[in-house]
RNA sequence: GCCCGGGUGGCGAAAUCGGCAGACGCAACGGACUUAAAAUCCGUUUCUCCGCAAGGGGAGUGCGGGUUCAAGUCCCGCCCCGGGCACCA
């Protein structure tokens, strides 16, 4: 009988339109076990974990599968990246009306998912994009600006003139938009809605070391260098011939002595005061200057107000400077300079003469004045009054509490971190709930009147304009407190804000009282394992870990983090460079999956690396991948006559196989269990398909079936098509996915005798076989036994012999 | 500048707790089958030296030191690559 031939575009396509037709097969059975994943399908192909969603092509299936088969339940996989702005923006293309499209995204994505197996209800969800979302995000709003969470203000932010929009500082990367790597971001003047992330700041900080154990370090770092904190000491500086006090913040409050001069940031409230007239032009250039261009490589400039101010410590009369490299954003836009033991401060005041002095000095030596460059290590105090000789860690301390004794400072912590600016001017995204009435001002609108929602019938021109502004039966209303004609905001939400919380919406989503109800999301969070793009590290990651925060303090859950296991998979890479949709290097797999089938393309994908690294794309080596399963395909149907022989006494042979088949089963569970190398997982199957082949003269009906049952199982969360297949060639029932994970036989991995390597002065010169379990004394004369070892011991001095049992044996000799 | 990763054959990579470096695959080469090719099956393949051969020696995980019977793995000092932050006071 000829030989079956691998056809796996043939079966794949059976299986496609079997599983379609049956809806039953994708319900889940109910599971006691309170734990689920939460993975994110993103539609781009940059995600290592997840190659698109159209086809059966993520492995976020097959650990979900896998996972439902180990007692866990899936919550819901999302792309939320497919309802915010790229559906706008691909509705500007097409010229369609946005919601229309994502509605569309969105059926083709379940459509995908459910090719993917995973165990959806359907009825259950709703999308970020329907007004049932908006209403919550909304009365979240509203509960924060009860609480001065939320506010607005007039404030520089980041502008993005492509998406003509503002942009939060975490949406910025190097300078320009975080969709547009080529559009740089400009500083524009503008009243903006800010949530207060910075009353969480400490927290935020805080609460990264409950997440060491479960989340990578990398993340971990990228946040806590994001949140910024640094501990040092607000000290007033008094304004000469005035009442008025310059607040300055510095981490060195042990150097003030050494302070030769103030600098303010040109955006500094007093600046524009104490400049003179004729330099005010010079000001308002600093100012526009600073918004525009790189600072990292901007010239330090300033000049002097010719006012001066009176240091709190030494009394001492200091002019004041504006200085372009004085950030308003950061501490208290004004510093002290101390050129002496500041890199920065020394360079501006070398620059323009002010004087320099030495206030510390190292502890074991002493500093020769004028110095060549600024001493910024820590050291003792000199020329510093009654501080002189404290270590700088103790004047720091005792010099900032003096500050507070005397009512002219205190010792503060400053963050980096900023208030996240939620304002979009985009039609897509949540309505903020508040109206401008000329007469009461900001008034929310009233928690019964919500959602506010978008309307359906806006022009959408891509010209950059809020198109909600150009609405005017959207924005036309009544002031709820007056009564009055008022106009509507017409900022929308950031759609971070949906992604921020969306996953606990999923626990109960047809709730009308609530965004959910307690109980039912307090028996499903914090998330066990969460999965997504390392590039999500100050963004997403961030906004939702705030909004965990203040869910809780809203009382509405008890978890104070929403995942305590995060796993960043790796990008894929197309020449080095990250696939992008506007670098247009994107890879599709479809002519991949046309010419191999989605199980050899999933499978190249996951055995090139593990998930977690960035991969580089390459054509070459998918061949074999799809080898390597029409190996198995040809091995599991030429084995099919044989599995219903007369059962007899095992073989070596089944011995051998079956000892292979169960290591197999205990290295891949424990790859699934610890580490996610499914890299290393494949390797092991391949490892056992070619023992099998070894050994195949040799098997028998006794350990065939046994064999190939847990084969296709092995194989089924990287091949699900090909499991399939096979199941139904070898004459089982069910869906593969619903079968029992394999466990591993212990008797079958018993070893009669071990190999046993010999080293002499550690290098290896022979291997010795022993029984299991012989004794260190019997082993090492064994090794003495041995002929190869023997020669080289034969005359010389042995210093020392090691035996570790089941492992090594080393020989030290001289001579 | 500061903070994280990483550096292993021609290539992608293994080596999980300090114990046989290079599993598995790609590419390459050789053999079997074939009129031939494809496909398939079976081998070889870190570098280097000695040998006709069987076989044997030496070196080797970015570089230099150290700890240890034993180091890709631990410690100290460098170099290079990737990523993050950055006039942050």
């Amino acid at each position: 009988m000829p030989e079956k031939q691998f056809n796996p575009l043939e079966f794949e396509e059976k299986w496609h339109a079997r599983w379609d037709a049956d809806d039953a097969l994708y319900r889940a059975p109910q599971h006691p076990q309170r734990k689920y994943y939460v993975l994110e399908m993103l539609p781009y192909p940059s995600g290592r974990l997840h190659m698109g969603h159209a086809r059966n092509y993520s492995i976020g299936d097959a650990l979900a599968r896998y996972k439902r088969m180990q007692g866990f339940d899936v919550l819901h996989p999302m792309g939320w990246d497919a309802f915010g702005l790229p559906a706008e923006n691909a509705a500007i293309q097409q010229k369609r009306q946005p919601r229309e499209w994502t509605l569309a995204n969105i059926a083709q994505m379940k459509k995908g998912l459910k090719r993917l197996g995973f165990s959806l209800d359907w009825e259950r969800e709703i999308a970020t994009c329907e007004p049932e979302y908006y209403r919550w995000n909304q009365w979240f709003f509203l509960k924060m600006y009860e609480r001065g969470l939320a506010y607005r203000k007039e404030s520089l932010v980041n502008w993005c003139p492509k998406c003509a929009t503002v942009l939060a500082n975490e949406q910025v990367v190097d300078g320009c938009c975080w969709r547009h790597e080529d559009t740089a971001v400009e500083q524009r003047s503008l009243e903006q809605w800010f949530l207060r992330t910075t009353a969480y700041s400490e927290e935020l900080l805080a609460g990264l070391k409950d997440l060491e154990k479960g989340w990578p370090e990398r993340v971990l770092t990228m946040q806590r260098n994001w949140i910024g904190r640094s501990e040092g000491a607000e000290v007033d500086f008094s304004l000469e011939n005035s009442a008025e006090k310059i607040r300055v913040f510095t981490t060195r409050v042990d150097t003030i002595y050494g302070a030769t001069c103030l600098i303010l940031a040109p955006e500094h409230p007093l600046a524009a005061r104490l400049v003179s007239a004729e330099d005010q032009a010079k000001l308002k250039a600093m100012v526009d200057d600073q918004g525009r261009k790189d600072p990292s490589n901007l010239e330090k400039e300033g000049f002097p107000t010719g006012a001066y101010a009176r240091n709190p410590y030494s009394g001492e009369r200091t002019p004041i400077w504006i200085g372009n490299f004085v950030l308003m954003g950061y501490g208290t836009g004004a510093i002290m300079a101390v050129p002496g033991h500041d890199e920065r401060d020394f360079e501006f005041c070398t620059k323009y003469g002010i004087p320099i002095r030495a206030v510390v000095k190292p502890a074991d030596s002493e500093l020769r004045e004028p110095l060549e460059k600024p001493f910024t290590e820590y050291g003792i105090s000199v020329n510093s009054g009654a501080f002189s000789g404290l270590p700088t860690a103790e004047a720091r301390q005792r010099m900032a509490a003096y500050a507070q004794e005397q009512g002219f400072g205190n010792p503060s912590i400053t963050y980096r971190l900023k208030d996240w600016g939620v304002s979009r001017q985009r039609y897509w995204g949540t309505p903020i709930p508040m109206v401008h009435c000329s007469q009461c001002g900001v008034v929310p609108v009233p928690e019964q009147d919500l959602p506010v929602v978008l309307p359906l019938d806006v022009e959408i021109t891509g010209a950059g304009e809020s198109p909600l502004a150009r609405h005017e039966a959207f924005w036309k209303t009544t002031c709820p407190q007056c009564g009055q004609a008022a106009r509507r905001e017409t900022d929308t939400m950031d759609t971070f804000v949906d992604s921020s919380w969306y996953f606990y919406r999923y626990c109960d989503a047809h709730n009308s009282t609530a965004p959910f109800d307690k109980a039912i999301a307090g028996s499903w969070f914090p998330i066990d394992q969460y999965i997504g793009g390392v590039e999500h590290a100050i963004l997403h990651l961030i906004y939702s870990r705030f909004w965990t925060k203040v869910m809780r303090d809203l009382g509405l859950i008890t978890n104070a983090e929403p995942a305590t296991k995060l796993f960043t998979q790796g990008m894929v890479l197309k020449d080095g460079a990250k696939m992008s949709k506007s670098l247009g290097n994107i890879v599709d797999p479809e002519a991949m999956v046309a010419k191999f089938g989605a199980d050899t393309c999933r499978l190249y994908v996951l055995f090139a690396a593990p998930p977690d690294k960035d991969m580089d794309w390459q054509d070459a080596g998918v061949e074999g991948q799809f080898r390597f399963l029409g190996r198995v395909y040809r091995f599991v149907t030429r084995s099919v006559d044989r599995l219903n022989g007369a059962p007899a006494e095992l073989t070596s042979e089944d011995k051998r196989a079956l000892k292979k088949l169960h290591q197999t089963i205990g290295k891949i569970t424990q790859d699934f269990e610890e580490r996610w190398h499914f890299n290393t997982s494949i390797a092991a199957l391949m490892e056992l398909t070619n023992e099998l082949y070894a050994c195949e003269a040799g098997l028998t009906s006794g350990a065939l079936r046994e064999i190939l049952r847990n084969l296709i199982l092995l194989l089924e969360p990287f091949t699900p098509f090909l499991a399939e297949e096979l199941w139904e060639e070898i004459g089982e029932q069910g869906p593969v996915f619903r079968q029992r994970w394999p466990e591993v036989n212990p008797e079958y991995l018993v070893e009669d005798t071990l190999e046993i390597p010999v080293q002499v002065n550690g290098k290896l010169r022979g291997k010795i076989r022993v029984a299991t379990g012989t004794a260190e004394a019997d082993i090492l004369d064994a090794a003495r036994r041995d002929e190869k070892i023997a020669v080289l011991l034969e005359g010389k001095e042995l210093i020392k012999a090691i035996a570790i049992p089941g492992r090594m044996v080393n020989f030290v000799i001289k001579g």
